[in-house]
DNA sequence: CCTACCGATCGGTAGG
DNA sequence: CCTACCGATCGGTAGG
C-alpha cells in the first residue's frame, strides 16, 4: 500500500499489531520498530496512543456507517419497503467493509473497549445505532408476515455477531474468496429471519 | 458467592477484572486491591499472572466440552441420529454455561489470545474440536436433507459467533431470563439451518 | 526524526 | 500475608 503520510503509516502499523495482540499489548515502541523509528519520534505526528486507537476506530465506525447508508438507499430503489432486500444488503455492505480491511475492521470490533469513558460510550451509542438498522428491517418483516416471529433485539445481536466473527476468522489467502463468504451469510441471514410460508 | 479456597476467590476477581478490562490492561495489584492484601501476597497462591489467565480459560473451555458432550449425548438418546436435535442441544448447553458464568465465559472467549504460544494453540486446538461438532451434525443434516444445503464450515463459525456474542451483551439483570434468550438462540440457529421442505 | 530523560508502573523475588 | 526491592518497560516530554 502506498503510503499517503507518515502518520497514515502509523495506524496501519497499529491496525495490524492491535488486532494481533490487543491494543493494551501494544506498546507505541512496538509502533515505532515496525517503522524502523524511535518510540520519541512518532510523538510528531500523533499525541498519544489512544488517539492512534481512536483514529482507527473511529475511521471503521465512519466506513460501516457510510456503507449501511448506502445499501439501504440502493435496497429501498430496488424493492421499495421490502426488509429482506434491505438486510441482505446491510449484510453484504458490512462483509464488505469487513473484509476490506480485515486489521482495521478487527480493532473496531475487539478493542474500541480500551477507549476512554467518553469516546468508548459515543462508540456504543454508534453501535447502538447501527444496529437499530437491522432492528428497524426485522421489526417491519415480521409486522409485514416476511420474517417470522421473533425478538427483533436478540435477532439483530445474534446476526450482527454472527457477521462480525468473519473479523477473527477471516483470511484473504482462504479458501473462500470474500465474496463468496458474503453470499453464504447473506443466506444464512435471511434463513434465521424468514418466515417459511 | 463462598470461597472454598483463597486460589479462587483469586480467579474469580481476576475474570471479572479480565472480562472488564482485558488481561493486558489489568495488572496483578489490581487484583490484589481488589482482594485488600498487596500484590506480591498474591505470589503465595499464583505463579505468574499468565497462570491465572490459564486456569480461567481452561476450566471454562472444559466446562463446554462437558456440557456439549453431555447434551449430544442426552440428544441421541432423545432422538437418535437427529442432527436438528442434536443441533438444539448444543446451543442450548453452551447458552447455559454462558449465561452460568459470564465473567468466566467472557474471559474464554476474548482474551485467550493473551495466552503464550503452546497454550494459545492447545485453545484453538480445542475450540476447532468444539466447532467440529456442530461441524458435523450440519453435515449429516444437509445429507439427509434436513437441513439446507450449505457451506458447514461456515455456518458453523457463524452460528457460534452468533451465540458466543451473547458473551458481550448478556446481562443476568436484563430485560430478558437467561432461558428465554436461550430458547430464541435455538429458534434462530435451527431455522438458520434449516431447509424450508 | 534523534538523544536523553522523566516518573510511574509492571511482573516477580527474597526473606521473613 | 507483609515489607522491601529488582530490572524492565511503559507513555510521554524537552530540546535540539
Amino acid at each position: 500500500m502506498v503510503e499517503v503520510s507518515r502518520r497514515q503509516a502509523i495506524e496501519d502499523v497499529a491496525s495490524d499489531l492491535f488486532r494481533e495482540r490487543g491494543y493494551a499489548a501494544t506498546s507505541i515502541r512496538d509502533i515505532a520498530r515496525a517503522l524502523s523509528v524511535q518510540g520519541a519520534s512518532l510523538y510528531a505526528h500523533v499525541t498519544s496512543k489512544e488517539d492512534v486507537l481512536w483514529a482507527i476506530v473511529d475511521r471503521a465506525a465512519s466506513r460501516f456507517e457510510a456503507a449501511a447508508e448506502r445499501a439501504e438507499g440502493e435496497a429501498e430503489r430496488r424493492r421499495p419497503g421490502d426488509p429482506a432486500e434491505a438486510v441482505a444488503a446491510l449484510v453484504r455492505a458490512h462483509v464488505e467493509v469487513l473484509t476490506g480491511d480485515v486489521d482495521e475492521s478487527g480493532v473496531f470490533v475487539r478493542e474500541w473497549r480500551s477507549l476512554g469513558p467518553e469516546r468508548r460510550s459515543a462508540v456504543l451509542a454508534r453501535r447502538d445505532a447501527y444496529e437499530a438498522r437491522f432492528r428497524r428491517h426485522i421489526h417491519a418483516g415480521i409486522a409485514l408476515g416476511t420474517f417470522e416471529m421473533t425478538d427483533p433485539a436478540i435477532a439483530a445481536s445474534a446476526l450482527l455477531s454472527a457477521i462480525n466473527g468473519l473479523a477473527s476468522w477471516y483470511d484473504p489467502k482462504g479458501r473462500l474468496p470474500a465474496g463468496r463468504i458474503a453470499d453464504h451469510l447473506v443466506d444464512l441471514s435471511l434463513r434465521m429471519l424468514s418466515s417459511e410460508s
